[in-house]
DNA sequence: ATATATTGTTAGACTAATCTAACTTATTTT
DNA sequence: AAAATAAGTTAGATTAGTCTAACAATATAT
């Protein structure tokens, strides 16, 4: 049995490798600094998760989980985005409130309470931020979406997902008229800083470069 | 804000002193043996927690909380008994699968997370054991119940609750076919160990007195 | 290739929650 | 009232998770 600060630590590491990412590694410091403790700290627990089998760990070597760490991480994760698919689709919750509370349902032990919820939500495929649910084997729905930022000029796509899951960055999102599905056209983007202008709706926008690297589209 | 743990010592309070409880006040030794642990680490605990203004702790006197630590206590019996009603009533688990999961789910912290779930199961005053589930004020639908071992001989009445939540105990009062609202008539009562004869539906059962102890009844 | 900056580890300390063993206080029995 | 039993507390140890400060290794820039 796992504590909820081990488990933190394995969908931490997946977030840093697997997910959105190129990377295969994470270093100490990065994890430590997703997780808002100090390095040495995570060093310790980074050591005990490699005694459990569930991260490869070498001394000043980079970190990644073993494929018994990645299941247990990708289970969490299952159930981070079931959580937050109830909050959102039974409670009324706005997309902006639901993670906070996911990161502690999501440690609740019970593979039925987890299947049951899976089978009464209808067998959802994307969380409420557009992204995918791991079904009950790990196995994540493949997705071929793009960021914002790398679109061309004078295209047009839509938004499918977002990279970030801040209450900040989420209400400006809201509160500019996107929402997932939402189509985006590009009228324009500003060599100097890659902001771009976009056409939403009937309205329009400029956005930073920043935003555009955290809203994903097709 | 409170640990799981330090919120597991004001429940058990709470159920050793005013909840089916005649008494105002309760042990070390008692508190320790129903929460599994050993009276020197209550102790402890008691002192941090009187420290917090949530226990009246007084060396070697007894042990009650204080008007703030009930409300506490209160809230938790709330979402406790919400949960089990959540996991009854919508994901179809059977009323000796969740209490366990409750244990844990009571610990989320988020009031909207709880009073949402108490507006989408539709406000319900009793949980699947037929314990009275407190409303947002901490205020508990009052019940007049009494214990099936108090009835007499001849008398007939109907199950509203179970006393005790154990999986044994309660796997055991289905498979005897009882439930909350069945109908019980007393045939016979052995004076010697205070056993009973009931008429259940169309079968008749013989129980012990300690079983009757722990099914509530009108 | 050397110096500097970045990254990561170790050592030592702290807090929360638990235990055992020894001790103290209170209650019950004779 | 003394002895025996029960109940409760204290002291000292352990484990998990965290920190700071000092140190070590690796990477980067001259
Ligand atoms: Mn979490
Ligand atoms: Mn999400
Ligand atoms: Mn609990
Ligand atoms: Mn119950």
């Amino acid at each position: 049995m796992l504590s909820n600060t081990e488990e933190n630590y394995l969908k931490a590491l997946l977030h840093l490798t697997d997910l959105n990412s190129i990377k295969e590694q994470a270093g100490t410091n990065e994890l430590a600094n997703y997780l808002g403790i100090k390095p040495a700290t995570a060093t310790d627990m980074l050591k005990k998760l490699k005694e459990k089998g569930l991260v490869d760990y070498e001394k000043y070597g980079k970190n990644n989980l073993t494929p018994k760490g990645k299941k247990i991480a990708l289970e969490l994760l299952r159930k981070h985005r079931l959580w937050e698919t109830f909050l959102y689709e039974k409670l009324e919750f706005s997309w902006d409130e639901i993670h906070e509370v996911a990161e502690e349902l999501e440690h609740i032990q019970s593979e039925k309470l987890i299947n049951k919820l899976d089978q009464f939500l209808g067998y959802p495929q994307y969380d409420p931020h557009g992204d995918p649910i791991p079904d009950n084997k790990g196995k994540i729905p493949k997705t071929k979406r793009m960021l914002l930022c790398d679109k061309p000029i004078d295209s047009v796509c839509k938004m499918v997902a977002v990279k970030n899951n801040s209450v900040s960055f989420l209400k400006y999102v809201s509160q500019i008229g996107l929402a997932i599905n939402s189509n985006i056209e590009i009228l324009e983007i500003e060599k100097f800083d890659g902001s771009m202008q976009l056409k939403i709706g009937d309205q329009t926008h400029r956005v930073s470069r920043k935003f555009a690297e955290n809203i994903f589209v097709i």
